[in-house]
DNA sequence: TCGACCTCTGGC
DNA sequence: CCAGAGGTCGAT
């Protein structure tokens, strides 16, 4: 970035602005020149778009036709630290420069005059007439030294309405003064509430402080089981970085949790620090950001977005649930905050404090290779909130072919049931079974791209390859030896559990919950309410149970198949299903029941089975380790995928297999391509969407590499191309 | 021949 | 992204 600050009016700037052009644009500095970082609005053909200064202009562009600025925005310019963060965001995420500078001013009016707004405040003598309403007025004022309100503010809080306080003003007794409409949050005070804490945490706390005494970068990993008081920890963080004048921000997965947070916030700092989420007010919005940059907001709350405030000063970085899935962005940029914040950190001398009872492997990886510090908390407040552990013997059980519910897991559902609690069958399948097999020869029904089988999806009424997502119409033959009619599913899906628990519990309400079997999140959220509700006695699931979802009556989780993420499949299912018996177990202890979890396995002696029904955190992230450093992928292998899509199918898939055919530039650094396919969600908003997956070492340059293939392809009509590196779901 | 609608392209 | 240019096509 150019050293230049300052550029007088009339010289060449470069401006990036939000319209998505590939490059910067030259224009003139505007009347009373400009710093480098601010905004500016600039004409651009007949309109007037916003941008940001980025640099000195380039010159290479016809002088006549050089354009002046507008003007500088009222707002604070942006900071080298955030230019340098948006530029390698782009950089890593393979995204336009311009889309990363939408994605940082996504705030209601920034170009907007500066607007005022009349506030109150003391003014001089006493009311001709003292009534009890004026008498609250002047003392609520009193209260609060030389403190100036809204009017809305003021009358609330005295209880009176706007005529008791427009009458005072008529005397002058109270003055009435224009004032920035966007006004500094209120001050936190590190030393308000602070909680005695127990020697676990203060040890941790104290590790954090120094952290962020320092001054430096440093990730630090805070491992600590529900209930063991992880926040009370960052929040001795926050204090000291908001005794050392820096910022601090707490990143939540849901905003659902901030309510809460807020509160408990406001009682360790005397005050409710900045929110930003998709549910605040725009009003709020465009305070909270202008207040981030000129330094009025002094820690923030929110959602993934909140990363890309133009904050001033940021000295901490608080990732709560840090292996929450939902900190991948899934459309428009795509990115994960974990991962962002991390960069972000390390640009500006921040310290990081990724937050979990159960890490993600990337996470885990990270700290045991000393990248990042690691924290744990071990104790608990009150009784034990995990619920009992135990494995089903399945090599001991009798089960007849085609049936996966043994007779001890039976009796514990019957249990439950006669109690009025309900129980949980988890399996991390989609779909009717996961092979399909000819009776005649053997043969297992694969996929042309991939070394895996097909699964059926009755619900879809096709095969599926989980691999890459190639679907196939179910044959009637078996395609190897062609005998008709000996095709048959071997192995439990989620729709096929169904089945048989439909058969084993005929009276009871059985409630199945998969990914594929909504058509909407709303209907989601519709039937999880209602199974909550006690609208359900057997609740069938994959893996989206796991998700934040309170089931008060739930006392029983039968996991059919525990051995199941061991082959992985789907190389984050044993890490995915270890977190949801955690998540489980954090839930069950709230209740006055205890929790029970049965996993029925055929390998109770395996080191992850025996790791899980132990607690042996660290035996079960090093088998995962272990496991995904063989199979090369992430942490110790990379991946992206190409998400392509557009209106007509066959388009979409004739620039996939374009894609696929012309992978030198991937061929050249050791990189696989697999695919094209149909994405996970194979169609939205009526765009049909198709994907491929790319698979490189650890070393190899994978974004350059992507950029210079993809940059081969000139998109026509409304073909869309994603570069997703870092993909979540690979199947 | 007009205008409603579509696709392409430049923007500094 | 979005306004304007230029092109297509059906109704008049």
């Amino acid at each position: 970035m150019s050293e230049t600050e300052f550029f007088p009016e009339g010289t060449l700037i470069a401006v990036l602005t939000t319209q998505p052009l590939d490059r910067m644009l030259d224009y003139k500095a505007p009347e009373g020149g400009v710093l480098l970082g601010a905004f500016v609005e600039v004409p651009l053909g007949p309109r007037r778009v916003l941008g940001i200064v980025w640099g000195a202009g380039k010159g290479d562009y016809d002088i006549n036709k050089i354009r002046p600025a507008n003007r500088v925005l009222d707002v604070a310019p942006m900071g080298v630290d955030m230019r340098n963060f948006l530029q390698r965001a782009a950089d890593y995420t393979l995204t336009p420069m311009n889309a990363m500078l939408r994605l940082a001013t996504r705030a209601p009016g920034l170009s907007d005059p500066p607007s005022m707004r009349k506030i109150y405040r003391r003014g001089e003598g006493e009311p001709d007439r003292q009534t009890d309403a004026r008498r609250r007025v002047l003392e609520t004022l009193a209260n609060y030294g030389n403190l100036a309100f809204t009017m809305g503010e003021l009358s609330e809080m005295a209880g009176v309405t706007n005529s008791v306080v427009k009458g005072l003003v008529k005397q002058g007794v109270v003055r009435e003064e224009a004032a920035p409409r966007d006004t500094p949050f209120p001050r936190l005070d590190p030393e308000y509430g602070g909680k005695e804490l127990s020697a676990d945490q203060e040890v941790g706390a104290e590790v954090l402080r120094v952290g962020v005494q320092s001054g430096k970068y440093g990730t630090t990993l805070l491992r600590g089981v529900t209930g063991s008081g992880k926040t009370e920890v960052y929040l001795e963080a926050v204090a000291e970085c908001l005794r050392k004048g820096r910022q601090a921000l707490v990143l939540l997965p849901e905003i659902a949790l901030t309510a809460e947070f807020l509160t408990r916030v406001e009682a360790r700092f005397g005050a409710k620090p900045a929110e930003w989420h998709s549910g605040v007010t725009m009003t709020e919005r465009r305070r909270t950001w202008k207040m981030v940059g000129e330094g009025g907001a002094q820690m923030v709350i929110g959602a993934r977005s909140a990363l890309f405030l133009p904050y001033r000063d940021l000295g901490l970085i608080i990732v709560d649930e840090e292996h929450d899935t939902s900190y991948k962005q899934e459309d428009g940029v795509l990115y994960n905050a974990r991962d962002m914040a991390v960069l972000r950190a390390a640009l500006c001398e921040a310290q990081v404090v990724l937050a979990s009872a159960t890490p993600s492997l990337e996470s885990w990886a990270n700290a045991e290779a000393g990248k990042y510090t690691k924290l744990e908390l071990t104790s608990r407040y009150g009784a034990s909130v995990l619920p009992e552990m135990r494995a089903i013997d399945m090599r001991a059980e009798k089960l007849p072919a085609s049936r996966w519910i043994s007779p001890s897991l039976k009796a514990a559902v019957d249990a439950r049931i006669a109690k009025g609690e309900q129980a949980l069958l988890f399996i991390n399948r989609r779909g009717y079974a996961p092979v399909t097999i000819c009776r005649a020869c053997g043969h297992q029904i694969g996929c042309d791209n991939c070394d895996a089988r097909m699964v059926e999806h009755r619900f879809l009424k096709r095969l599926l390859c989980h691999q890459c997502g190639e679907t196939k119409a179910m044959p009637e033959a078996c395609p190897s030896c062609e005998v008709e009619g000996k095709l048959a599913p071997v192995g439990p899906g989620v729709e096929r559990l169904a089945e048989e628990a439909q058969e084993l519990w005929p009276d009871a309400r059985q409630a199945v919950l998969s990914s594929d079997l909504f058509g909407s999140a709303r209907a989601l959220k519709e039937s999880i309410r209602a199974i909550a509700d006690g609208g359900a006695d057997i609740i069938i699931g994959t893996q989206l149970v796991a998700k934040g979802h309170n089931f008060p009556l739930l006392t029983l989780v039968g996991v059919i198949d525990a051995d199941l993420g061991l082959q992985g499949s789907d190389l984050r299912a044993a890490e995915r299903t270890f977190q949801l018996m955690r998540q489980v177990a954090g839930r069950a202890g709230r209740s006055e029941r205890a929790g029970l979890a049965l996993l029925q396995t055929f390998q109770p002696e395996h080191p992850v089975i025996r790791a899980i029904l132990t607690g042996d955190e660290t035996g079960f992230w090093r088998t995962q380790a272990d496991e995904r450093r063989q199979a090369v992928v992430p942490p110790f292998g990379r991946m992206a995928g190409i998400i392509l899509s557009g209106s007509d199918v066959t388009q979409v898939f004739d620039l996939g297999n374009a894609l696929a055919r012309n992978a030198g530039a991937l061929q050249a650094i050791g990189a696989q391509v697999y695919g094209p396919a149909p994405a996970p969600i194979a169609r939205v908003r009526g765009r049909h969407r198709v994907r491929l997956l790319v698979k490189a070492d650890k070393s190899a340059p994978l974004q350059a590499a992507l950029a210079q293939w993809v940059g081969q392809f000139r998109l026509k009509g409304d073909l869309r191309l994603a570069v997703d590196i870092d993909p979540q779901s690979f199947y």
